[in-house]
DNA sequence: GCCGTTTTCGGCCCGACTGTTTTCAGTCG
């Protein structure tokens, strides 16, 4: 039930904003995603001609360095910062400054001329690695871009691709099917939204929990960090008995297609709905390791794997071992070939190290910091005293959407969750319907019955027991109007305890037009949250373009604040934008933006990416209680 | 090609599975 409210809603908000995705595109040389999609050509050829296979793992890593990038790589150039991009070092910084100099890279361009350009369509089947797509280019005579997909199905159809050497009729026939997945949209890389995944982990989870062979069952990989956006649904189960639980698994009546079967270590299958399901498969002596290995990310196994090697020790799913044989670790020397691990936490110990939360688990500095004993002690939603950004279902006739709950089920639902206080902040009264007197007296009106909800929900007889938040406050969401004056006037800003300023319109201005833009919208003082703040839809549209600089020099200096929206499609500011905003020292407040009392418990996403910023309680300004809140928002 | 509170040279994660192979390369996680 949850999840269809959500999804209706997103629904319609989806078709809203559909139209402004054309214009989001202009304007820029080259955004990270084709940076990184060059790097990733890069590598591929050089596998292609046989490099040397650190090379072409350092440019994979610089690609996924970039694609995960807090900034857009040209702002990073333009302010000579390339260096500081994990993985980016001197010989590929100066290409990618020729690259945004010139508009291309003169080695790369005679790189690519070596490779028949069919060779990077054929990469997007999966199965299909550049070696495979080089021999394919090469034997069946297809060089050209241009409808490469198509001739390869017809060559596959006629059989030709099995009588090339080292192919095979199975060969031929995943290729087929490779294409078909293609042609259809279901690849790996087309992603679904974190809320998604983990409802359709706990289906499966629920299934496999039903099976007396299955003790244990954890979403994990990018699930378990929290990223906001799933590539596939990666899970773990512990076992007594892999070989009964593998084929427990193979009985879920979801699964349309199996990909790979191991004996007892490892299913990989295609759920009819697309998705991509991974399941690790361990025992529960061992399954620590499995949990470590298996959460991730890639880059932080092989950065912890590298730090483990400098110990002369090797790390696995399995456990750790010694390199050689060598004194440097006793324990693992007398007879044990391979030391087990029931849980994650004595595993990173092992290691000298203090368990790192999974969301912490990128490869960035979080080993550095473990071994340090300086990791960051993350905020926990039972620390959330309240929610200071709610859409309640009184209509102040406004252009955007309105909630759909009661201010009273929500206080009730505050209630439920413990919370101090609650801010009701609809949208505001639309500018171009109303006169400035009528969009006063609506705002005057909602106030009022903020007020007498409260009271009379408190009073009601049914609702004894449920203890409501202390606080109510009345607050508005205001649209940042495009030359950065607010939609309402000082008049009804007077009315407000707060109110939270965002941008709905215009999202292609210019990177110093909109930064003035927003800086000018959040003068007011009574405005005290920038909602929303970079404007992304995920899976949909980019953000806009912000000096990131300013904005936290000016909300450091006027008691400002960032929102870390939890809605499940925006999750805005980002993960990565929350630990620099942290590491300036801007306080942040995370708010479920919620239209319905079943969407207030998405809050929790937000904490999700408030942890995956490095957030502490003191970072975050609603785990404050009332009176410590009240300072610096009223 | 990147990287460095014991290194600016000499290291670089480790394993499952598949298809086409008589012993393993390629792809993926
Ligand atoms: N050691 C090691 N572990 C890996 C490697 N690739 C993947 N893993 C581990 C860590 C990953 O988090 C986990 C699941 O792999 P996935 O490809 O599903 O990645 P992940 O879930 O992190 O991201 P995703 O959202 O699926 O794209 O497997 C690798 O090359 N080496
Ligand atoms: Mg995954
Ligand atoms: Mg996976
Ligand atoms: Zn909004």
């Amino acid at each position: 039930m949850l999840f269809n409210s959500l999804i209706i809603h997103l629904d319609c908000r989806m078709s809203q904003s559909r139209c402004k995705i054309r214009q989001m595109e202009k304007n820029k040389s080259f955004s990270n995603q084709e940076i990184a999609k060059i790097l990733e050509k890069v590598a591929a050829a050089y596998e292609i001609l046989d490099k040397d296979r650190f090379r072409i793992a350092a440019y994979e890593r610089a690609s996924v360095s970039i694609q995960h990038a807090t900034s857009e790589v040209k702002d990073i150039w333009d302010d000579d910062k390339l260096d500081d991009i994990p993985g980016i070092g001197k010989s590929i910084a100066s290409y990618l400054d020729e690259l945004f100099r010139t508009g291309k890279v003169r080695h790369f361009e005679e790189l690519f001329k070596k490779i028949p350009p069919s060779v990077f369509i054929f990469l997007d089947i999966p199965g299909v690695g550049p070696k495979t797509a080089y021999t394919l280019a090469e034997k069946l005579n297809i060089r050209e871009e241009k409808n490469a997909i198509a001739r390869l199905k017809t060559a596959a159809q006629k059989g030709k691709i099995e009588e090339i050497e080292n192919f095979g009729e199975k060969s031929e026939l995943d290729i087929l099917n490779g294409i078909s997945v293609l042609e259809k949209g279901e690849l790996k890389t087309k992603r679904m939204l974190l809320f998604y995944a983990d409802a359709l982990a706990d289906e499966i989870i629920d299934y496999l929990k039903k099976s007396n062979e299955v003790i244990r069952a954890d979403p994990l990989g990018s699930l378990r960090r929290k990223v906001a956006t799933v590539g596939d649904i990666d899970i773990s189960v512990c076992t007594n008995n892999p070989q009964k639980a593998i084929e427990y698994f193979l009985n879920y009546k979801k699964i349309k297609e199996v990909i790979s079967r191991g004996e007892e270590s490892l299913v990989r299958v295609v759920l009819f709905s697309g998705q991509q399901v991974d399941l690790r498969f361990s025992t529960p002596e061992k399954y620590g390791s499995m949990l470590q290995y298996f959460t991730g990310s890639k880059q932080h196994n092989i950065l912890l794997r590298e730090f483990a090697l400098k110990k002369d020790l090797s790390l696995s799913e399995y456990g750790i071992k010694t390199v050689k044989n060598l004194k440097t670790c006793p324990e693992l020397v007398e007879g044990l070939k391979i030391k087990n691990f029931k849980d994650e936490e004595n595993f990173y110990n092992f290691l000298g190290l203090e368990w790192i939360p999974p969301e912490l688990r990128e490869g960035t500095e979080e080993i550095k910091t473990s071994l340090n004993g300086k990791l960051p002690k993350l905020i926990e939603l039972k620390e959330i005293k309240g929610d200071l950004h709610l859409h309640s279902n009184f209509n102040l006739e406004p252009s955007h959407d309105l909630g759909q709950s009661s201010v009273g089920e929500m206080l009730i639902q505050a209630g439920s969750l413990n919370y101090e206080y609650l801010g009701f902040s609809e949208h505001n009264p639309s500018v171009s319907n109303h006169s400035e007197r009528e969009i006063y007296d609506l705002i005057m009106r909602k106030k009022e019955f903020i007020e007498q909800e409260y009271y009379s929900t408190k009073n009601k007889d049914y609702e004894r027991g449920i203890k409501l938040p202390k606080q109510v406050l009345n607050s508005l969401e205001i649209d940042i109007k495009p030359n950065g004056n607010l939609a309402v006037d000082e008049k009804c800003l007077n009315i407000l305890d707060y109110a939270i300023a965002s941008v709905h319109s215009s999202f292609n201005q210019k990177r110093e037009k909109m930064t003035d833009r927003v800086l000018k919208g959040l003068s007011h003082p009574k405005i005290k949250i920038l909602g929303h703040p970079t404007g992304r839809l995920l899976l949909e549209r980019e953000g806009y373009e912000l000096d990131w600089d300013k904005i936290f020099d000016f909300c450091l200096k006027n008691n400002k604040f960032l929102e870390i929206n939890s809605w499940p499609n925006r999750l805005d500011l980002p993960d990565t934008k929350v630990k620099e905003a942290v590491k300036y020292g801007v306080k942040l407040v995370i708010n479920s933006d919620s239209h319905h009392v079943n969407q207030m418990a998405y809050l929790q996403y937000g904490v999700s990416v408030a942890r995956r910023g490095w957030a502490e309680k003191k970072d975050i300004i609603n785990s404050l209680s009332f009176e410590g809140l009240s300072d610096i928002l009223l």
